[in-house]
DNA sequence: TGATGCGCATTGACTGGACAATGACCCTCG
DNA sequence: CGAGGGTCATTGTCCAGTCAATGCGCATCA
């Protein structure tokens, strides 16, 4: 016998997937579910609500109640541009863009200089002793933080530079990098996907049950060494992150059974 | 004044951050805790532990304790090779494979024909009278589960082809449909983050708090037409998601403020 | 009319318990 | 010495409440 907080989950769970609970719709108050289930012991039926609240299904309101979650995602692509985009991409990308979506983005900068973190540190290739500048930037839309978005390089490359203006530089930083002799020609992108930490929920006022993606980009010069690293967070409720991959010939030669398509 | 349970978990995860509780280590039991803070009403420490193990930081063991989480990534690579791949990338890109290891890999396939739902329904481009046919995979290590690999295709397509095999194919999928006139040239990659469901948990036995990406690759060929569907469901604490982007130079040209190594 | 305040419904934090299930350990007995 | 059983520490589920905080609507009053 499965117990009743669990029953109550998996009850709500299958009304919200099969849309007897659309999407902004409001659950039974705990006390309907009390009376219904029969447990009568609060924290029971709190317990299997509980459960959705951390799956993200569900946001409980204060003094209004419970409501199944409703969320608008945006398009995150870590490449700069597609070379071929054909029509029927954009028919279904263009689906996850709130159509007419007229929220304007505006973002925070603040600039300073740190010691390197492990993670940092170990892509930059840096000794414990180097110090590094960050950029910081919290991106909005309408004012709501959507995204965070840290990069870092050595001091001894931007120092005195425009990459360090905490406003926003109008040619790019990349372009500042570039002047600097730093190109940038190859980037090595990581994702790691995790529940957020609390200053995480704080800055991009994440509803509970909302994990991040960390998109760790590293970016190297022509010489293939890393000039600089830059640590996105991404909400998973606002955005789906995109690549578009076209095959290399060379691949195929070298590796008949390549796992295009999957791992 | 905050809640007892949110400095519980405040103080608790501040001693994992700084290491004085180390991975695999044993977190004072609930009885320490109601003590320690006083609050002696045990759902009070449960709930202030149950926000760390939402979080991903911790698991319960019955009868033994609350322990910090460890985990081992493994790289999860969409892109089946690297071109270039000079030293430095394998520094660290190593040092998340634990090394030595030895675990041996192993794979379920159950194939089956099924009715299209919208999210391949989509991507296809299908009627929703079209069925199609689905190459389900479970995929394993040393006997754990460790992702989930599904391929969807046109039931017309691939009927009666060994894409319908319910075993390994020597020479891969991708070959099959190659000899079946649809060789698969360019693939556009989707990265969703999310709870996982109940489904996922059981069969990826999932710990709580932890996130899954779902990795949606549509395959297309070389007429432009999609060809393969494949959802991968991965769990965010076993995995890293890589990729390699290289500096298109025509991207250059038409948009000087790329937005190389960022969103 | 418009601002103010009061009550009500609902969730948030917490109390102080009970009994069940499980895993580890120790002791006993064959 | 090994198998089996019993005890104990610890988490899992549940009970039956209390008081606080909040958002909303409604009635009151200037």
């Amino acid at each position: 016998m499965k117990p009743i907080y669990q029953r109550i989950a998996d009850d709500l769970r299958e009304q919200i997937a099969d849309g007897s609970l659309p999407p902004g719709g409001k659950l039974p108050t705990e006390a309907d579910l009390r009376e219904k289930y029969g447990t009568s012991a609060r924290s029971t039926v709190r317990q299997g609500l509980s459960l959705l609240v951390n799956e993200g299904l569900i946001v409980p309101r204060r003094a209004k109640g419970y409501f199944v979650r409703e969320m608008r995602p945006l398009v995150y692509r870590p490449q700069s541009k597609f070379r071929r985009r054909p029509p029927e991409v954009d028919i279904y990308t263009h689906l996850l863009v709130s159509e007419g979506d007229e929220r304007r983005p505006s973002q925070d900068i603040e600039v300073s200089i740190v010691e390197a973190s492990t993670t940092v540190r170990s892509r930059l290739q840096l000794k414990s002793t180097d110090l590094v500048a960050v950029r910081r930037r919290t991106r909005r839309l309408d004012g709501e933080a959507y995204n965070l978005n840290d990069s870092y390089a050595a001091l001894s490359l931007v120092e005195g530079s425009e990459w360090m203006m905490p406003t926003d530089v109008a040619r790019g930083t990349n372009q500042v990098l570039a002047e600097l002799g730093k190109e940038l020609v190859r980037a090595l992108d990581e994702i790691y996907v995790r529940m957020p930490t609390p200053e995480e929920v704080r800055r991009l006022q994440l509803g509970p049950g909302t994990p991040v993606a960390e998109h760790v980009v590293t970016t190297f010069a022509a010489d293939d060494s890393p000039v600089q690293v830059t640590i996105n967070v991404v909400p998973g409720d606002r955005h789906v992150i995109v690549y578009e991959r076209v095959k290399d010939p060379d691949d195929f030669e070298q590796r008949p059974r390549s796992n295009w398509g999957a791992e």
